[in-house]
DNA sequence: GAGGGGAACTGAAACGTTTCAGTTTTTTGC
DNA sequence: GCAAAAAACTGAAACGTTTCAGTTCCCCTC
């Protein structure tokens, strides 16, 4: 296929070997030490040659050959997402990708995805990129207050961002979003519309977030005096027929509530349904506040309360850090807090 | 950290080097390439030697290093997953990831996600990963009849399996969705609810599939004499005003449809709500079928009617697809159409 | 007991890069 | 005009793996 680019046509014999050093070094005939020390702008090679090599590079469309570069030093230009592939119903976790390989493009870096099972380990990926160098840096979320991942990775110098805070000594990038200010901003929109009772479906305890949604939930409720109504042993992540069940079992209860906050999309749908199975309208019958990231729910159900996160510059921001950080930033420099904007 | 793991404890001295064949032959007192026959079980190397090998091997966790073996071999033990970071707001692009990690996990190979701006030209990621030799294989949706990359893949030997099928003259790996079996079944379905007008917001129609999903509709809609409502200009992937101006501008026509047929979850919620907004309610004042891959749609308007297709296992699909080939499996055994089961 | 053949093993080279330790050439200082 | 210093360049080695081309040793055959 002729695509009219602009790289030479192969040689019409042989397979059309990719350009090496060697293959500069004899175009302009200079020693590949000084190409490749040329190339990477280093001090003691004159002017002239490094404008000469680059030019000839740049024409011949070299490209160092990673897996050289990598053995040799170490560097392997790979950032490592750590995705857990459960739980995750509306793709966050694709936004999060987005944003990330829109970061690091125009870089050397190329993004790898290491996935793990949520009901195992999640040491094992960990480990893994540890053990066998295969990344130079490392993203990962559903970020614990005593994060062992974190620990692992602080302790052996591999540069990490959270997606989400830690209560760990140590600093480290993170990017997070405000989730206590929008468990305030959540509680004053239904206290202003008159809810009393109100009902948290929370992240799972083991996250971060979860706690601090939990205390800023608490904080808010005991400010202005209404009353909170617990679910039990029941998460965001949990299936919908489980979600279903627990929240019909408390609309039913003596303190039913008439207002729920709810910190993701798909279980405030679940939420929403589950209460529209016995009669009880969003709007009418009870508020509820919802974090979404797209404004499907609130498409859908206009009367629900949402406010906006946005994980594609989640996804930029934790590559900028990831990269700020190879270069040698500070860590307290690389801690980004999102603070959601409006409730609408 | 103590982690407990079987994982030998670093030397006290120095930085704890990883294992290498080296390291195996001198514990072994075996030469470095019998160690390297031994562990990729070449015929010439005792049976009892493999044994002892794969031992030591093992005990002391020697993996492989990745670099050294890509620069000699040119093997990268990579498959690339080229995805469009945009018109992507529900994350069909995470759940294909989930599904090509899942299958790919237990493997050798890493997932590396290569993304493109829609609305530059999509042969880019594909050179790159040819002229750079970065991947054993891609993976590539928004297949075109014609696909430009499908070709280019093909005449450079680049194993490849696309997400959709193409109108080539070649054989080559695919995972399909039967959107031909979907489009009769929605009109099927109207026509059994009296729908007579039908409007069907089509993808982008330099995609495959949207060829056949739009013959699929018009054939149906021939035979059993319902009439064809045309959108213009208007596909799946454009914006929430774009779909809401142009669904209205219909609905307000002569000819005002009443039952769509849409082949994502996001657009039908457009769709809906831009009816809602004139007071025209689902399943009373007309009828929709979309695809969805999870409920999201269905549990707000269970009056919709919906077809599955799950994108997680056309991940794995794909992914097991790509290392048949990989293995040497004809590009014929390697193409699966996943059939709609039913419609609810 | 010489020769052939097979089984089991191995040293050296190569992949493309960077870095160490020079070497050559030019410039500077006096 | 000479020594010293600075500038510009370079060969060889090394990273860890696989493969080429052997080598060694032993057993079998005649």
């Amino acid at each position: 296929m002729d695509d009219g680019s602009a790289r030479p046509a192969p040689a019409s014999g042989g397979p059309a070997k990719r350009p090496t050093l060697k293959t500069i070094a004899f175009m302009t005939g200079l020693g590949v030490t000084t190409v490749s020390r040329a190339l990477n702008d280093a001090p003691d090679i004159g002017e002239a040659t490094k404008e000469r090599v680059r030019l000839v590079a740049k024409q011949i469309g070299y490209r160092p050959n990673r897996a050289g570069v990598r053995l040799r030093t170490g560097r392997t230009n790979v950032i490592s997402l750590i995705l857990s592939t459960e739980t995750e119903i509306l793709g966050l976790g694709s936004h999060l990708i987005y944003g990330i390989s829109e970061r690091l493009s125009g870089t050397p870096y190329h993004l790898i995805v290491t996935p793990y099972d949520i009901r195992t380990d999640p040491m094992v990926p960990v480990r893994y990129i540890v053990e066998t160098g295969s990344a130079d840096a490392v993203i990962f979320s559903r970020t614990m207050p005593q994060d062992p991942r974190a620990v692992y990775l602080h302790d052996n110098g591999m540069p990490f961002a959270t997606h989400g805070r830690t209560d760990l000594a140590f600093q480290h990038p993170w990017y997070d979003f405000d989730i206590e200010k929008f468990g305030a901003m959540a509680i004053e929109a239904l206290a202003a519309r008159g809810r009393r009772q109100i009902t948290l479906l929370p992240p799972p305890m083991n996250l971060n977030y979860a706690q601090l949604l939990m205390g800023a939930f608490r904080r808010a409720v005991g400010d202005l005096g209404l009353m909170d109504v617990p679910v039990h042993n029941t998460t965001i992540d949990d299936s919908r027929d489980a979600i279903r069940t627990e929240i019909q079992r408390i609309l039913r209860s003596d303190h039913r509530p008439d207002g729920f906050v709810c910190a993701s999309a798909a279980s405030a749908i679940y939420i929403i349904s589950a209460a529209e199975e016995l009669g009880l309208k969003p709007g009418r019958d009870f508020d509820l506040v919802s974090k979404e990231s797209y404004e499907i729910l609130k498409q859908f159900r206009p009367e629900v309360l949402v406010v906006g996160e946005d994980f594609r510059t989640a996804g930029t921001g934790l590559a900028d850090s990831v990269l700020k950080a190879l270069a040698g930033a500070s860590a307290e420099s690389l801690q980004i807090l999102e603070v959601p904007e409006d409730i609408h």
